[in-house]
DNA sequence: CGATTTTGACCCGCGC
DNA sequence: GCGCGGGTCAAAATCG
């Protein structure tokens, strides 16, 4: 009785681990088919406009680290990035039903105004911390058009107070704490980013551009080499995130302490 | 009654 | 200069 009960209990463990590595899956390939359209749009107008000035050498882009070892184009990684310095983008997994654009994660917010954009056919709301006066951080929601079971949400700029844990009850954990916050960002998010949220950070303007550089002398046109080198930009980009890897190391520690050796019958 | 949301109007930057 | 699109304002409505 006591074996089929651990083993039953073992079985329903594991289903519900792998329903959540489902979710952060689908997740993930939702942060890559995004970031890969986007990645195509600005290339596309990037290559347009430098055309005449580099012909062939950084064609595709697929790699962002050579374009700037053979061209000395510090800066040359599509200057919108670079306006989003303190910037955040954030996907939430909501009910595609539910139209409140409402998301919990830590902080208080007042909407300010509503919009229908070009490209999305769902509205953006904007959004202004409320917890501080002065406090400048804004945050913009908007369904995910490549999926509406998401809600991209843009953290702009950085919090000056702290957090209130009572109020992140979706995203946080009860037993997080506020010390590992990155400024301006929500700690609720940092502490456990892959629970029902996928940060990703699109901060690619100083580290990378001037410690990686950008493009790449071999590419073409080729989706594949498009895909393989926004993979492995989000790879590197994932890996260099702190939340990612605490996140990543929590998930590890989780499996080892809630799975621990095997009832040995 | 104060806080928040809604929503149309307005502002501003950008491309043509 | 003009039109377009994104972002913000602010008055009215709504909520607790």
């Amino acid at each position: 009785m006591d074996v089929s009960s651990s083993v039953k209990d073992k079985v329903e463990g594991v289903e519900a681990e792998l329903e959540q590595l489902q979710k952060e899956n689908a997740a993930l390939r939702l942060m890559l088919q995004v970031m890969s359209n986007k990645y195509k749009m600005l290339s596309e107008a990037y290559f347009r406009e430098s055309n005449s000035q580099v012909p062939t050498i950084c064609r595709g882009l697929t790699r962002f680290d050579l374009c700037e070892d053979q061209h000395s184009h510090k800066n040359i990684l599509i200057p919108q990035l670079q306006l989003a310095a303190n910037s955040s983008q954030v996907f939430v997994e909501t009910d595609p039903r539910d139209e409140s654009h409402i998301v919990r994660d830590g902080f208080q917010w007042r909407k300010y105004g509503q919009k229908v954009t070009k490209h999305n056919p769902f509205p953006r709301a904007y959004f202004r911390c409320s917890m501080a006066p002065g406090c400048p951080v804004k945050k913009k929601v908007q369904r995910c058009m490549e999926d509406k079971n998401f809600l991209m949400v843009t953290y702009e700029g950085r919090h000056n107070h702290e957090v209130n844990p009572s109020i992140g009850q979706s995203l946080s954990s009860p037993s997080s704490s506020a010390t590992t916050s990155t400024p301006g960002f929500p700690n609720s998010v940092l502490d456990n980013p892959l629970r029902s949220a996928i940060t990703l950070d699109l901060n690619l303007s100083s580290e990378n551009s001037s410690g990686n550089g950008n493009g790449n002398g071999n590419g073409n046109d080729d989706d594949y080499n498009n895909k393989r080198s926004m993979e492995d930009h989000v790879a590197a980009s994932l890996a260099k995130d702190p939340s990612f890897t605490l996140a990543l190391a929590a998930a590890v520690a989780r499996s080892i302490t809630e799975h621990p050796k095997p009832p040995t019958n």
